[in-house]
DNA sequence: AAACTAGACAACCGCAACTCG
DNA sequence: GCGAGTTGCGGTTGTCTAGTT
C-alpha cells in the first residue's frame, strides 16, 4: 500500500490558474493567511485545486516582491558561480537571489544560461585555427556523453588543431568538477601563455570574471587561491588546501559538504585526486595526456569529459 | 494559411525531510 | 522513538507562443 494521496485528484482542477483563482488565492493569504496548512487552505479559501498547487502559484507568482522579466549581469554571475560551487540546489541560489524563485532560476538556467555558457566554452571545430584566437585553445569542458566527446575532440585527437599545451612544470593548478562545470586555473599566468589565455577568456566573460585567482605575497608560486565573487571570496591556505584528504577541497554550506575541486601540483597530482573523488584521471603513454572521466555508479569509466596535453 | 518545430516558462510529480502528536 | 501528515525540493512534463517551412 503507497503514501495517499495528497488531494483527490478526480476533483481537483489542473492546468494554468485563471485570473479568477489567482485572486481567490491571493485574497484568502490576504485575510487568512495560509493557517501553517497548504492541504486544508484550497477547500475553505473555495479553490478546486491541490493544496501543492496553490503553494506552488503562491510561492512563485502570486506573492509580493517577485521579481519576473530578464536576469541581469549581476544575477548571471551570481548564479553560475553558485552552481559551479554547489549544483543544482535552486532553493538556496534562490536565497541568495532576491525576489527570484527557484522555478525560476532552474527554468533560467535550463533555457538560457547553460547554453550561453556551453557557446562560450566549447571550441568551434568547424572554423579555421587560429594562433590569435585563444577561444580555440580552451581546454574542451563540456558535459556530453562520450560520443559527442570524441567527436569534438576529433580534430585534436588527429592533429588537425593544436592540443592544449601545459607545460609539465606546471604548479597549483586548479581542476574544479562540479556538477560538470569544468574550468581550469594556474597561477604564474604570466609565464604561461596557454593559460593565460584561458584565464583571458574566461575572465572576459562576466559571470567568470571573479571566479578564481592564485597569488602569493612574492609572486613566486602560489600560496593561496581565491575562489568566489567579490562578495564571497573563499581564500584557501595552500598549507590547508595541502592538508585535506587527496587534495580535494572542501567547502561547507549550510553544515554540508561540498566538493570544491582538485588541487596538486602536476596533472598527476590532480588526476588521483580526482580518482579518489567520484572521477577517475589517467595519465597515457609517454606523450604527457591526461584524460578526465566521469565515473558512473559503478565506477566505469562513462563519460569522457576532457582531455589536456601536457 | 496551415502544419510543424523549438523555446520559454508554468505546473505537476515523486520523494525526502521535517513537524508534531 | 514512531508514524502520519505536511512541506520543500528538484526533475520532468505540459502548454503556450513565436518563428519557420
Amino acid at each position: 500500500m503507497g503514501r495517499a494521496p495528497c488531494c483527490d485528484k478526480a476533483n481537483v482542477k489542473r492546468g494554468p490558474w485563471s485570473p479568477e483563482e489567482d485572486a481567490k488565492l491571493k485574497d484568502f493569504i490576504h485575510k487568512f493567511g495560509t493557517a501553517g496548512n497548504w492541504i486544508a487552505l484550497p477547500q475553505k479559501a473555495g479553490l478546486r485545486r491541490c493544496g501543492k498547487s496553490c503553494r506552488l502559484r503562491w510561492l512563485n507568482y502570486l506573492r509580493p516582491n517577485i521579481k519576473h522579466g530578464d536576469f541581469s549581469d549581476e544575477e548571471d554571475r551570481v548564479i553560475c558561480n553558485l552552481y559551479a560551487n554547489i549544483g543544482s540546489r535552486w532553493s538556496i541560489i534562490a536565497a541568495q537571489l532576491p525576489g527570484r524563485t527557484d522555478n525560476d532560476i532552474k527554468n533560467y538556467w535550463n533555457t538560457k544560461l547553460k547554453k550561453k555558457l556551453m557557446g562560450l566554452i566549447i571550441p568551434n571545430n568547424n572554423s579555421s585555427y587560429n594562433n590569435n584566437n585563444y577561444q580555440k585553445k580552451l581546454p574542451y569542458f563540456p558535459s556530453t556523453p562520450l560520443h559527442q566527446a570524441q567527436q569534438n575532440l576529433g580534430p585534436f585527437i588527429t592533429g588537425q588543431e593544436q592540443p592544449i599545451i601545459i607545460p609539465s612544470a606546471q604548479q597549483n593548478i586548479m581542476y574544479t568538477n562540479n556538477n560538470n562545470n569544468l574550468m581550469m586555473i594556474a597561477n604564474n599566468l604570466q609565464n604561461y601563455p596557454n593559460f593565460g589565455a584561458t584565464s583571458y577568456n574566461l575572465q572576459n566573460y562576466p559571470n567568470f570574471g571573479e571566479v578564481a585567482s592564485c597569488s602569493s605575497s612574492d609572486g613566486s608560486y602560489c600560496s593561496q587561491m581565491s575562489f568566489g565573487t567579490n562578495k564571497d571570496i573563499i581564500n584557501i591556505k595552500r598549507e590547508e588546501i595541502m592538508s585535506f584528504g587527496h587534495h580535494a577541497i572542501y567547502e561547507e554550506i549550510n553544515n554540508q559538504q561540498f566538493n570544491f575541486g582538485y588541487f596538486g601540483n602536476t596533472m598527476q597530482e590532480i588526476a588521483t585526486s580526482c580518482c579518489t573523488n567520484g572521477n577517475s584521471g589517467s595519465t597515457t603513454n609517454s606523450s604527457n595526456n591526461l584524460l578526465l572521466y566521469n565515473n558512473d555508479e559503478n565506477c566505469n569509466k562513462s563519460n569522457e569529459i576532457g582531455m589536456f596535453y601536457y
